[in-house]
DNA sequence: TGCCAGGCCCTCTTTAGGGCCTT
């Protein structure tokens, strides 16, 4: 059993927004953390097996020839699906790249067992009042400092792990916690935003 | 890009509609 303290961070870069249409993974991007630390990253392109669109090469940098010569989706997932092991998944907006993690892996019978947890729907919760919750909006709100550019895999990936430990944080020093278990997030992203408090409040008392 | 998907979430709601967020 892997430590419940290890998670895997990830983002896919794909050739649209549904594998239901058709869309294929491109890149994928994760950071494995340990205990809040970065201990391993992951992140290779994919070649779908079909052209991406104009709109795609310019969102995400990723061109046609850069997809040529890079290996196809299925031998790249298979060493993805070995990289996450059993490991707790997170990602922003989890239930896109769920979709596509679950699509990729289906077509070569692969699985996980590790549960996801929403970095999006965890932040609308800790950070009521940001302005919005894309993940850029996030990262400048917490001043968090950027080097890099959004819409590729790995970078995005950083990024979502850097507004994941602030939130861990936040949560520590607004509850005085010690430490924030990922059971913790996953049970407050299905709670209220207006129980967000009591919520705590009440795992705090029967925690301690 | 434009509005082709889908889950979440708010409200002028729950027998629904529409915005947000991901590529």
């Amino acid at each position: 059993m892997p430590n419940a303290n290890t998670i895997i961070i990830l983002d896919f870069e794909t050739t649209g927004l549904s594998p239901n249409q058709g869309d294929r993974a491109i890149e994928i991007g994760a950071v494995l953390i340990e205990n809040g630390v970065i201990k391993d990253r992951f992140q290779q392109l994919m070649n779908p097996g079909f052209r991406v669109d104009g709109f795609i090469e310019s969102y995400t940098g990723i061109t046609n020839s850069m997809l040529k010569d890079a290996a196809p989706c299925e031998e790249v997932m298979n060493d993805f699906a070995d990289f996450i092991e059993d490991y707790h998944l997170v990602a922003h907006n989890a239930s896109f790249d769920k979709c596509f993690l679950d699509a990729e892996l289906k077509q070569i019978s692969r699985s996980y067992s590790g549960q996801f947890v929403c970095s999006m729907l965890a932040a609308r919760r800790v950070y009521q009042t940001a302005p919005n919750y894309k993940l850029a909006t996030l990262i400048d709100y917490l001043d968090i400092s950027v080097e890099g550019d959004y819409h590729r895999a790995l970078y995005d990936s950083e990024m979502t792990t850097k507004l994941w430990l602030s939130m861990l944080e936040s949560l520590c020093v607004e509850y005085n916690i010690a430490e924030i278990p990922f059971e913790l997030i996953k049970k407050l992203t299905k709670t209220p935003k207006k129980s967000v408090d009591s919520f705590m409040q009440r795992w705090k008392s029967t925690s301690y």
